[in-house]
DNA sequence: AACGTATGCAACCGCAACATA
DNA sequence: CTATGTTGCGGTTGCATACGT
């Protein structure tokens, strides 16, 4: 998504980020919102150039209006280079089914299981599509309990639908077992607009890129 | 073309666990 | 042992964009 980088909160930090702990000494501006360019680069120069380490005094050396708890975030989920951007496979939506099953909303965890995947990005497919698509197979199954549900367009959905329909997590995985899953991956048909890589106004190519001729 | 609504995702918040002085 | 600071996690929100009327 492309975000703005207009719309950004600066506010006096009056330990209003923490009750227990502050994430910043003293009471210096702290920017919120959405981040820019500059302030990519300036991260991903100074933890190229330092390595990660103490996200507060990162933030506060680099010089980036920012709480280390957002640079932390920010380098996470969005500028480490192995960060892996795009739709999620037919196979990595099987594994998260697979492991939401097992752990429940164990993202972090689940996480590591998909290289270059962050447990933020897993945790938005989760419920914007699979959520969903479980409330979608719910209601058609109360409203017509006795009668097939709503045929889905793509075999994606099927086998969604039948992961939903499982009373239990452990059924749903049943539901979405590797045989019925493979069986449907000849029509499958992706069920995601094409690439999104360029979701934000600049790529991380040119970030990185940019960063080398630094 | 204009407007309202739905969707997807980045970022924030609060909390808990852990580390250290 | 206690207080303070840091990190990591899961839940939630805000906003840009896509889509439908």
């Amino acid at each position: 998504m492309a975000n703005s980088p207009t719309p950004i909160d600066i506010e006096m930090n009056i330990n209003n980020n923490n009750s227990k702990a502050a994430c910043n000494s003293g009471d210096v501006q702290v920017r919120k919102g959405p981040w820019t360019m500059e302030e990519d680069m300036i991260l991903i120069n100074y933890i190229a150039n330092h390595g990660e380490g103490v996200w507060n005094s990162l933030a506060r050396s680099a010089g980036l209006k920012r709480t280390g708890k957002s640079c932390r975030l920010r380098w996470l989920n969005y500028l480490r280079p192995d960060v892996r951007r795009g739709n999620i496979t037919p196979e990595e939506q099987l594994l998260i089914m697979e492991l939401h099953a097992k752990w429940g909303n164990r993202w972090s965890k689940i996480a590591k299981h998909l290289p270059g995947r962050t447990d933020n990005e897993i945790k938005n497919f989760w419920r914007t599509r699979i959520q969903k698509q479980m409330k979608h197979v719910e209601n058609s199954s109360v409203g017509q309990s006795s009668e097939q549900t709503e045929a889905p367009s793509t075999s994606h959905e099927a086998s969604t639908a039948a992961a939903a329909t499982a009373t239990t997590a452990h059924d749903a995985v049943e539901a979405y077992s590797p045989q019925s899953y493979t069986a449907n991956m000849e029509s499958f048909q992706n069920p995601f607009p094409p690439d999104q890589s360029n979701d934000n106004v600049w790529s991380m190519e040119d970030l990185w890129s940019m960063n080398l001729l630094n």
